[in-house]
RNA sequence: GGGGGCGUAGCUCAGUUGGUUAGAGCGCCGGCCUGUCACGCCGGAGGCCGCGGGUUCGAGUCCCGUCGCUCCCGCCA
């Protein structure tokens, strides 16, 4: 990653330079610097002080023989106050460089000082050595905790990466486009956070999941190519790589095909990670077509940087006599498996895998080594000499590999061995280190039956535009103009081609089960606004948090946003959420019938 | 909504089978120290063992509840 360039610094009376640039080239001059007392090592005599600015560290001598009044405001220094210091760069004696640090071959001999804020001990250590510090002290001082080395990184690096998306998007004509936080709740998808209205008590704003409405209607307005770092809001359970209020780079054109679409975001993409040290990738990207993704990987993010492909075995087993996959063949479902290839676990092991599958939904799993023409394996007996020959060959299978065989619906069975396929790719290291992987999922499928609401639900969002016919007996045939981009196997971000005429939109909402009444009533602005002439559109919506957290190596996406909450909602810095007074309630037309909680305060 | 993990000094943690006065490292406070850089040496302070209840002669330890943090599933068009 290329170190931030910081420009020269307007001398004033606090500072003439950034601790980080004093360097070697400035040796015999003097220089100002301020900051952060970030250790003292006080000999009596001399006195050493680490002082910490944005840019680095570097080290101050206080020597009695140079100033006997810095040396004694010195001995008072403790962690965290903040100084300025002023005196002569010298170049160390080549014993006492300190090789760890940028500024490591000089260092600042002070002849004046000033203390400018006397700081309280620290409730954990800004750098510390003795373990990582636990989140809920951290989240309660966030402020310090931002001090540490590697949040300032994080947050550096997040800002770089927005920087170099409107840098890019900007050159490519992109106007950057603000949309309203308070709107409308059209329910559907995650639940909204809502607000409520004063001026007309008992109705309530809802902070938007995403701008997608008001871009499309930008592009009806004709501004042709827009974008914007978004913040949404879904009030749904958090996660380690979800927050309920999070950044999107929302990006939206017009005159566009899939092609068109496809083209700028990858070159964005290439220039994104070419300004911040993210991996190096070539263009243009490879592409998945959705249902070869889920048949080869079982999912629709697939990481493609390993083998252990997935293989349908239905045919091969449809006669057996073994119930378990008979029954599941029959009743609709299907017969999955991968071929781990020569691994070595022991029985307890592979009855873990059994269990993790359970874990992961799936009735079971049936677990196997090839062996001569059959199987080393529980289930082996259950199996005629055919059909094993059948599965070896389909698998694909050598002396010794380990075979994993999954039989239920589609669905989990996919869903099963796509997980075990991550699994045994962690565990026996099969992704080679440094390699990254970038592509798109293409060819969507519009709609998916969703069994517990009995009804079609859209993959993406019901104003994607059909790729061709929209049959109404037959939505599920329907497929998408929607692309994914996969990073390394996580969604990275998605779009599609909107739909753009009134009509489609009606019969993809009718296809959903939304009658023309419940649209209009709903969406009713974005239909007439779709009657006064809608250029073709389409665009994509990042995740610029999850984007952030896997460039920075993070483990949770609260290391790459600065105020984040914690996994109840809470915000631990200003006790949010909080009781409010009587009087804003009336003002709001609201009574509170849950019992009032107990304020959080912080602390 | 469900399941798992954690909660002991300011921080990170240890604490045996339930047994006397709850420990360590770092930090903090005081003293000494003129080339350290995780400075060193000497001394010291610091505990509602998350909270509430129960079992027991006796609870940091066992049980029940509760709160907080966290991870996973559901959920997140």
């Amino acid at each position: 990653m290329s170190p931030p360039e910081f420009p020269a610094l307007q001398p004033n009376g606090y500072r003439d330079t950034w601790c980080g640039q004093v360097l070697p080239d400035r040796v015999g001059g003097e220089a100002r610097v301020a900051g952060w007392v970030h250790r003292r090592r006080d000999h009596g005599g001399l006195i050493f002080v680490d002082v910490r600015d944005r840019t680095g560290l570097v080290q101050l001598v206080f020597d009695p023989d140079e100033s006997a009044e810095a040396k004694e405001l010195a001995h008072r220094l403790r962690a965290e106050d903040v100084l300025s210091a002023a005196g002569e760069v010298v170049r160390r004696d080549p014993e006492t460089v300190n090789e760890s640090i940028p500024t490591g071959e000089v260092e600042l001999r002070v002849t004046a000082s000033e203390l400018i804020a006397d700081a309280d001990t620290p409730p954990f250590e800004i750098e510390g050595f003795s373990g990582e510090v636990g989140e809920e002290i951290r989240l309660r001082h966030r402020y310090l905790d931002l001090r540490r080395e590697p949040m300032q990184r994080a947050i550096a690096l997040r800002a770089r990466v927005s920087s170099a998306m409107r840098e890019f998007l900007d050159g490519e004509g992109f106007l950057e486009i603000e949309t309203p936080a308070l709107t409308r709740s059209t329910p559907e998808g995650a639940r909204d956070f809502l607000v409520p209205s004063r001026t007309e008590a008992g109705a309530f704003y809802a902070l938007p999941q995403s701008p997608q409405l008001f871009k499309q209607l930008l592009m009806i307005s004709g501004f042709e190519r827009y974008f914007q770092i978004a913040r949404c809001f879904r009030d749904e359970a958090m996660r380690s790589d979800r927050q309920a209020e999070f950044t999107q780079l929302d990006v939206e054109m017009s005159f566009v095909t899939v092609e068109d679409v496809l083209d700028v975001n990858e070159r964005m993409l290439a220039h994104v990670f070419e300004r911040v040290g993210g991996p190096e990738i070539e263009l243009p990207l490879a592409r998945l077509p959705y249902d070869e993704a889920i048949e080869r990987y079982g999912t629709d993010r697939p990481d493609v940087r390993f083998g252990l492909e997935l293989v349908t075995l239905s045919d091969v087993v449809a006669g057996t006599e073994f119930k378990v996959f008979r029954s599941v063949v029959e009743g609709g479902g299907a017969v999955r498996g991968l071929n781990a290839g020569k691994r070595e676990l022991p029985r307890s092991a592979l009855d873990g895998l059994i269990g993790r599958a359970q874990e992961l939904g799936a009735k079971g799993l049936v677990w196997a080594f090839r062996e001569g023409d059959g199987w080393r394996s529980p289930t082996a007996k259950f199996l005629s000499a055919d059909e094993l020959r059948g599965l070896n060959e389909a698998l694909g299978a050598e002396e010794g590999d380990l075979l994993l065989l999954v039989a239920d619906e589609r669905p989990v069975a996919d869903a099963v061995l796509a997980q075990m396929r991550l699994d045994l790719a962690e565990r026996f290291e099969l992704i080679p280190e440094g390699e990254e992987n970038l592509l798109w999922i293409v060819d969507w499928p519009l709609f998916e039956w969703s069994e517990d609401e009995r009804r079609w639900d859209p993959l993406h969002h019901p104003f994607t535009s059909p790729d061709g016919g929209l049959d109404p007996d037959d939505p599920g045939a329907a497929r998408a103009l929607a692309y994914d981009v996969v990073w390394n196997g996580q969604e990275l971000g998605g779009g599609s081609i909107r739909v753009s005429d009134p009509e489609t939109q009606r019969r993809v909402f009718r296809a959903l089960g939304i009658s023309d009444e419940e649209a209009g009533e709903r969406f009713g602005f974005l239909l007439e606004a779709l009657r006064y002439g809608a250029p073709p559109h389409g665009g994509i919506a990042y995740g610029l948090d999850r984007f952030v957290q896997r460039l920075a190596g993070a483990g949770s996406i609260r290391d790459v946003i600065a105020f984040p909450k914690t996994a109840s909602g809470a915000d631990l810095l200003t006790g949010a959420p909080a009781p409010v007074d009587e009087i804003q309630l009336r003002d709001l037309g609201l009574r509170v019938h849950a019992t009032r909680p107990e304020p959080n305060p912080p602390r």
